[in-house]
DNA sequence: CACCTTAATGCGATTTTGTAGCTTCTAGGC
DNA sequence: GCCTAGAAGCTACAAAATCGCATTAAGGTG
């Protein structure tokens, strides 16, 4: 089976992606995002206003695009000698990034032109990719470790939760925070999440009193 | 001072907001929100769309509008005789209606067009507000009750993150796992929360590796 | 209650944006 | 080196958004 002929990523139609993009990028720092025209963007990106409506829809989609790529990690985070350290940086970094006026418009810009939410489900994988490597040298350091779903249930949706209904409310000292919470958790909840249908499993270790 | 002339909320205007809202309302059911328009809506309200873009300034801010409206809950959660029993009914409830296709849509149309987040915030409002009557109720019975602010970031922001983030993985019974822990939680972190500048963090990230 | 003031709406002209049909170009396969 | 088809260019057209000015009617004033 050929794997490419499906889409065409390579040759011009990535030249164009990539001029588009930049240029989005450049005209936003200049006129600002409001200010901002399918045509505008086409023009300084030399092509026709027409390649952009085909291939992305609408301006916010193409935002949407952007968005993404920008919130895109850049590197692992860092490692600091437990998990908890790890976390506390992390998510303090987390939030220095997403509760700023830029990462807030990226977010909304990202979630905005979605309209089957694959955009919004990479951002969470972001996320999830960043937990995940610092639980797994967690566990090789042979710490205990909760699970990423609690984390993100913990740490990242009520920060996400804060920076889309809540303006204002956020700072490092929050995020911290939660990270204690979360960590904390997982000590002592170990046997008390599943819950659901008062299945009675004693398997793991009984939070006992 | 005269508190009222800055702004015009009765008479024609009222009227005309009200003709618009309902126009909304019933296009978006008659021909999907997709195919609206700004001249659509004007044309069914009997206004000039000018006064449409003068007022909400495009269609977005428009749909924002509208969502709010019906995001608002009609009634009080049900008082079921315990905390854990409002709380699951209530978040059983949440959960349907947030998560349905109609919700979904509700909440980002109502996160779109929301430049300043007062939309955004409202929303977050309802939800405080509900569970602040739930908590009242089970502070006149003598229960324990959690702080407002434990049950946002347990209970609401979990559910509106996986609502916006990750389309699935969304059900009943998550929403009364949350329930669980979030109770479970205030039981046992009652002074664990504190936490702040307790933690001796290390100068920011080490580049490492 | 008649009279102002002015926010808010109506209306039409103009500009800008979005869409459609067709032609031209070029990446990827033979 | 040729073919094929997806992608971009281009033009004309349709629809939308914007702007200036005239008109209406809230809400306050004497």
């Amino acid at each position: 089976m050929s794997p490419k002929p499906m889409v065409r990523p390579g040759g011009r139609s990535a030249r164009v992606q990539e001029s588009v993009h930049a240029a989005v990028r450049e005209l936003v720092g200049e006129v600002g995002r409001d200010a901002l025209t399918v045509p505008m963007v086409a023009t300084r990106a030399g092509v026709t206003p027409s390649t952009i409506y085909r291939r992305w829809g609408d301006l916010q989609e193409l935002l949407s695009d952007v968005a993404v790529e920008r919130l895109r990690p850049e590197t692992d985070p860092a490692d600091l000698g437990s998990l908890r350290a790890d976390l506390d940086a992390w998510a303090e970094q987390f939030v220095d990034e997403m509760a700023s006026p830029p990462g807030r418009a990226y977010i909304r810009d990202a979630l905005l032109g979605d309209p089957d939410g694959t955009n919004a489900g990479q951002c969470s994988a972001y996320a999830a990719e960043q937990i995940d490597v610092m639980l797994a040298r967690a566990v090789r350091r042979g710490e205990p470790v909760p699970e990423t779903e609690l984390l993100i249930d913990r740490v990242v949706a009520p920060i996400m939760y804060r920076i889309l209904f809540r303006p204002g409310r956020l700072d490092a000292a929050y995020a911290r925070e939660l990270v204690t919470n979360a960590v904390y958790a997982q000590q002592t909840e170990a046997g008390a999440r599943p819950t659901q249908a008062a299945a009675p499993r004693r398997s793991k270790k009984q939070p006992d009193n």
